[in-house]
DNA sequence: GACATGGTTCGAACATGATCGAACCATCAG
DNA sequence: CTGATGGTTCGATCATGTTCGAACCATGTC
């Protein structure tokens, strides 16, 4: 749904975690919330926001997680949003 | 903001206007809304949310309203965003 | 095994947004 | 002026999303 993706990246905290991990893929410690003070949980919720809208693959690796932007499949459901949203 | 934008594309009611709208300059009336039966008040306000996250022009003609898209405003602060919600 | 680290899940409190009816305002038709 | 049409605004209600702490789970370290 076009309109779930939209909403994931509406909050300014979200999209500032897919800037990020657009960077190539990141542990999910690495990931900085914009509110630094925020606890664990939170960031938890957006990390399924994000993931439920399909925008984030979430593996277990080590004791961590590895995010990584799943760009081939955005870009087969929605050709260009990625690039718009990355560069706006 | 393009987090505000996203927003307002985020509902499906809304992502419909912009839809519509899109086909060329439309007068309120014959912007018919997903739920047919909703009261006008509902209609007004996701009006507003259009308007005010810089999507839609609304120009009161005759007794009703001109809807726009502002197309050139959206492409110049976020080029591609339009093309790519129109086709999702 | 014991402990620290990194995340998830749950429930509660709170904030924000959607929806609706009622009242109101403007414009046009008679 | 009167009435009808098309929209806005307001306030209340309800639904949804955010935030947080606490409890819990898994992995790695000692």
């Amino acid at each position: 749904m076009l309109t779930e993706v939209l909403f994931a990246l509406s909050d300014p905290a979200r999209l500032e975690i897919v800037r990020q991990v657009a960077g190539g893929t990141l542990d999910m410690a690495n990931c900085h919330l914009l509110n630094p003070s925020a606890p664990k949980s939170t960031k938890s919720h957006h990390m399924k926001v994000l993931r439920e809208a399909g925008l984030l693959r979430n593996q277990p690796a080590g004791r961590g997680r590895l995010l990584t932007l799943r760009e081939e499949d955005l870009e087969a459901r929605f050709p260009g949003l990625l690039r718009v949203v990355l560069k706006g």
